[in-house]
DNA sequence: CTGTTAGCGCGTTCAT
DNA sequence: ATGAACGCGCTAACAG
């Protein structure tokens, strides 16, 4: 069972020129005479060539794959993600090793090795938290890392993502006005930067702006699982709590469904309003509002930045890059009018 | 920026041995005397050698890594077997190259030429349907295929699947017992082997069975969309069908919603049961009756069976391999009791 | 148990 | 415009 058949001897040798020669026209460099060309051209889907890319990359020291490093591809947040870098990927030749981490630190300290090892070219990093070892990691990297839809506290490396303080204040702005005045913070870890720097500011300062009091009784802190949501929906409902600003659609959908399956009235009684609009926002009933992220988008861009630093197509001081998209928040029936 | 810093060479010369000895350690192959061995591993985490896996390719013409060809990450069934997949592949030292298709033929063969090139040891093909050109370049590749949840009508390759015929005759069968006559069966384009060959057929041997005759106006083509579901739902209603088993779940969210947002009682007035038991299935107010897949399994079973063959652990019949992993029924709420 | 020596398939000078 | 030759970093005989 041999891989590879015909390699670049055999086309040289067959149409009388040296592999170097070959070699060129294969990569389109330097000029060659368009007769011996169209000659080499000619051998080489008559043979079915097909250049080694493995050599190819242990010659030129490029490899034209990236790594992608990913919590769980079965979340639908970052399997958009990881979509949107695959198509950009694959716009500009380059191919994905996709490898899960469950958002482990250990998982993703064993990964970025053996992607390194692999001799990716860029690595993408989808996670919940950039811990010192990994931020240590990438810095002996050598390589360009850029991160999507995820936060480092210390700024390390670029990444895209949406302003996530910003949104969440914006919402729960919005659910202030309708004169709730208990108001629930449901996220995931708090520990993670992008729950606790980002979002819960957002939250405190939305309601500090409003004259409300912070009250840690009505922040909640969770695994962003539908489970979690549906056993939170109780301790939500007797606390009285009068609306909820959720950070998950999965944790959001558990928690409108205990509402529902309790006779809760939505919106009247209850308002919820989740964070990434995915398919099943709408697929709720009542449909869900949500704040709405171009998750596809974010992953396309990160993928372009990276190619973009691969390229050397930008100058040094590229770290400062933080790109932030444009976020929006679609109300359907799950907030009041 | 150097990927690579530090060479065999280096840890070579800094232990006092030869190359040939530290690839030996590193490989773990052959035996090293004890104390050479240690000498060399301390200079290996001195120097903070990691071997590359370009090279590696290159001398062993194994790359350690497989081709996992999918249409679309963002179908949770898809992904579900993705993470199975990948987990497996991790558990054996391997990697994937992931490359989204969308299904199409085109983009199929393109990938399949990438990895060829890129050297894969092995391909995990996810796709719709096994096209002609497609079998062709399987052939060609001289590299193991394992298909997941997917079906070769000729069986070129091995697969892994559950016994679609089977499941939607078992549901379809359910349904009649509930006294419905007039039962649809809503799937994904019938040019497709998996519907066409298997899933109709189960239910067309279910309406025989229990003497229903078999009408055209019942069978409903989609693009398994939820907003296909939705648009589907109106139709059904006025042909006042009675049950529908359907073969996506997102698919019959939408049809579900429909009745739902029409005020047909469900299990009622309507019984609906789907096909994959994603996680909507359970979010789904009534809560949808499901075929249940062992999604993660028949990843994980396709991405174990290509280790074995791409270590030879198999005979060479292997194509012969078909496995049917088990399936089961939920009965949740949108179907009677 | 360990060292020497060929390649693996290709990119890339350096000549011509 | 084209060819010869070297090297990328490592595995795999083959010796010893």
């Amino acid at each position: 069972m041999n891989k590879q058949n015909v390699t670049i001897y055999d086309v040289a040798r067959e149409s009388g020129v040296s592999m170097a020669t070959v070699s060129r026209v294969v990569n389109g460099t330097s000029n060659v005479r368009p007769s011996t060309k169209k000659k080499v051209m000619d051998v080489i889907d008559k043979l079915n060539y097909r250049p080694n890319e493995v050599a190819r990359g242990l010659a030129s020291k490029r490899t034209t794959t990236v790594g992608v490093i990913i919590p769980d591809v079965t979340n639908n947040y970052f399997a958009s993600l990881a979509r949107g870098i695959d198509d950009i990927a694959a716009m500009y030749k380059y191919n994905i090793i996709l490898a899960n981490s469950d958002g482990k630190e250990q998982k993703e300290l064993k990964v970025i090795n053996t992607l390194l090892s692999k001799q990716v070219d860029g690595i993408i990093f989808m996670g919940n938290e950039i811990t010192p070892l990994i931020r240590k990691s990438f810095k002996n990297a050598n390589i360009p890392i850029v991160l999507a839809g995820s936060v480092d506290s210390k700024k390390t490396v670029p990444s895209v993502n949406i302003d996530y303080k910003k949104a969440i204040a914006n919402v729960t702005c919005e659910l202030i006005k309708h004169n709730n005045n208990k108001i629930a913070f449901v996220s995931g870890d708090l520990r993670h930067s992008i729950n606790a720097d980002h979002r819960l500011k957002g939250y405190c300062e939305a309601l500090k702006k409003n004259n409300l009091k912070y009250n840690s009784d009505y922040v909640f802190e969770t695994n962003e699982s539908y489970k979690d949501g549906y056993s939170i929906g109780k301790d939500i409902f007797n606390k009285n709590i009068e609306a909820a600003v959720v950070t998950d659609d999965s944790l959001a959908a558990g928690i409108l469904n205990w509402m529902n399956d309790h006779n809760v009235s939505i919106p009247n009684q209850f308002e919820i309003i989740t964070s990434n609009d995915t398919q099943i926002a709408d697929m709720m009933r009542p449909k869900m509002s949500s704040i709405t992220q171009p998750l596809y988008d974010i992953g396309a861009v990160a993928m372009r930045l990276l190619t973009k630093i691969m390229n050397g197509d930008i100058d040094d001081d590229y770290k400062e890059h933080d790109i932030l998209l444009q976020y929006g928040v679609i109300n359907r029936e799950t907030t009041k009018k």
